[in-house]
DNA sequence: ACGGATTTGACAATCGTTTTCAATAAGTCC
DNA sequence: GGACTTATTGAAAACGATTGTCAAATCCGT
């Protein structure tokens, strides 16, 4: 009962719907939002709220066990990586699959590009979007 | 070329509002969302309503006249930059002042990642968050 | 199984943004 | 200038993604 925790609380029970939630985004294996997510848990025949997933999505980010992005339109995805490190994304605007690209060049570009202004840098967002070879044919 | 023919669906009309609003971009030096724009417009004595805000930000944005980030909150931000080129950001998250910042290197990293997993590449992002000197103290 | 705290989910509310549509005003011709 | 045509404006409604509410369901230690 004390809260000797650090930054992530993260939930304190399992439940189904987390669980069912973990594995279809593991499954999807790429981006995706909580609505599509919500779809694919109603068409595999598991039911859990929409409020329900957009909660655990956001308290499996903010605990670091997925990576969230923004599309163009301005809608979340997330994605379950396969590491906790920092990395970037190739990602198909098509499908959603995407690649995890770790890059020494990018982050001592950011920290560069920040220094060099007086700038204390932050954070930095680093993606390429394109097509994949399975979409574009 | 490609510039040439953004330009043709651009406004045909010249008007105090769009006049207005391209002043108040240029005026911030940084980026701003849409609501800000219109917050500082209604405190500067213009009177333009915040659908005119959104309208013409939208119709600057694909005229390449201004370019569009997203905040990690999904909310668009525009800005004046002083070159139609291709570049990136450095932008302070506290005051919204950025700076432009080319780079051939992100533009050679982004092509590279795309080819390497046979993507074809459609458009990349590559910003720098951090907090401005003059924000810092 | 009991009981209390956590989690769920249907619904309402919020936020940024877009659409609607009647009123306004820019540009043109006289 | 004045009439005319039509792009543009703006208040309000509609919209889609996300968050808040709160009673009911569920988990888990005892
Ligand atoms: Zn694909
Ligand atoms: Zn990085
Ligand atoms: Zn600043
Ligand atoms: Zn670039």
């Amino acid at each position: 009962m004390s809260d000797m925790n650090r930054k992530s609380t993260g939930p304190h029970r399992s439940t189904k719907q987390r669980a069912a939630i973990k594995d279809a985004l593991v499954a999807a294996r790429g981006f995706r939002s909580a609505q599509e997510l919500h779809d694919e848990l109603k068409a595999e025949g598991q039911r859990v709220g929409l409020t329900t997933v957009y909660r655990n999505l956001q308290a499996l980010a903010s605990a670091g066990e997925v990576d969230v992005l923004r599309t163009s339109e301005g809608e979340a995805i997330y994605r379950r990586c396969g590491t906790g490190e920092h990395h970037h994304h190739l990602v198909c605007t098509e499908c959603g699959n995407s690649v995890e690209v770790g890059s020494e060049e990018i982050e001592s570009w950011a920290k560069r590009v920040a220094k060099h202004h007086g700038f204390t840098p932050v954070d930095h967002t680093a993606e390429v979007f394109g097509i994949c070879s399975g979409c574009s044919k």
